[in-house]
DNA sequence: CTCCACCCGTGACGATCGTCATGGGTACGG
DNA sequence: CCGTACCCATGACGATCGTCACGGGTGGAG
């Protein structure tokens, strides 16, 4: 019985190649290809397919968030993850999400196949190093609100600026950044956005 | 006559991917793909291939870097380059740097094989998106130490900093950020380091 | 030689930033 | 009820930043 497989992932040339290499594949076949996130759910309506490949980075809407839409508009579909970026904090937002399935495209292509039939058979595969990192780090030390300022702080400049896109004072932002600063240990905003964006905090 | 490639890519699905699917092809075949930057000289020289597919993004030296030094150590090896990032000025880089042809990731995987046989042909191959983009643009309006100090000031965070790493006068510093700042059009350090990055004039 | 662009540095000014102390409001668990 | 944690806000302080004006040095183009 074959495996029907839809994959969703922004660079053209790697989900053209991703679909022509795993169609090769005797027991797996893909239904459908897409290139952005808002194309995920209702593809998957229309194809029902038994698992769905997800980058996160995506135009639209990114891979969590079509993994958490998907997991309720059709929970049937298995999810997997795939993404460039091995950020913890990406991991754990896609177990959150209901995601069976975590690999890093640093991973050989043989790995990816495996792990659909993993999953499709029930398991649940995650990359191992990246587990490893996952628990020995821990989850975001940012309150919610913290997490907010810190993600709107990166792209617009100055703190006015955050406090009027957020609605508040600007002496509010700047002690949400500074507790923000301090819990990560860095010495300056834009370090601090660094660090929680490669740690995937800002999700 | 079978056109022999290398390919060089830091992603291994995706390396692997190509790999196979350029096999595919009855007129192409890869005779070594490599992950790293700085392996891409040797291997051309031991191999010999007649065109090497490069990455911008990698591990060791960058894929521009790369071209640079095979374009003296390996004349006869053609260069292409093929990246995620269409900015302007990764593709005044490539030119520079002799690259005979410029697609991005974006292009469906048809595309690229047919570069690789017009490029084997001794055409050139440019992204026609983002040759009209470069020449609208135009070159980069920063002086050669605007840019030094701009590319240092990306991660590291204080003035300070920056100016121990570039063995400088703070205040130097300042000014040649300052110019850089107003030059760009931005309003923060960071703001012009974005632009800057965006546009590959930080290379 | 004279312009001109670039490099490096200084000093000074106002604006912004990061830190701290403090306060009131809300929500949750003991 | 009380303690705790989080949110929002304010005011004040020193440090840093971005801008400007200025000067000296180098090297290439006219």
């Amino acid at each position: 019985m074959t495996i029907r497989v839809l994959l969703a992932e922004d660079q053209t040339m790697f989900r053209g190649a991703m679909a022509t290499l795993l169609g090769l594949e005797p027991d797996i076949e893909v239904v459908a290809d897409v290139g952005r996130g808002d194309e995920v759910v209702s593809a998957c309506e229309a194809f029902r397919p038994d698992l769905a490949l997800l980058d996160i980075e995506m135009p639209g809407i990114d891979g969590l968030e079509a993994a958490r839409r998907l997991a309720k508009a059709v929970p049937g579909t298995k999810v997997v993850i795939v993404t460039t970026f091995g950020r913890t904090g990406y991991l754990h937002a896609a177990m959150a999400a209901g995601a069976a399935g975590f690999l890093l495209k640093d991973a050989p292509v043989t790995e990816l196949a495996d792990a659909i039939r993993k999953v499709a058979a029930g398991q649940r595969v995650i990359d191992p190093s990246l587990a490893i990192a996952a628990l020995s780090e821990g989850a975001s030390p940012l309150t919610p609100r913290e997490t907010d300022v810190l993600a709107a702080a990166r792209g617009h400049g100055t703190i006015a600026d955050i406090a009027r896109q957020l609605y508040l004072s600007p002496g509010t932002v700047r002690n949400h950044l500074s507790a923000a600063i301090q819990k990560l240990g860095a010495r300056t905003r834009t370090e601090a956005v660094e660090i929680a964006e490669q740690k995937g905090w800002l999700v």
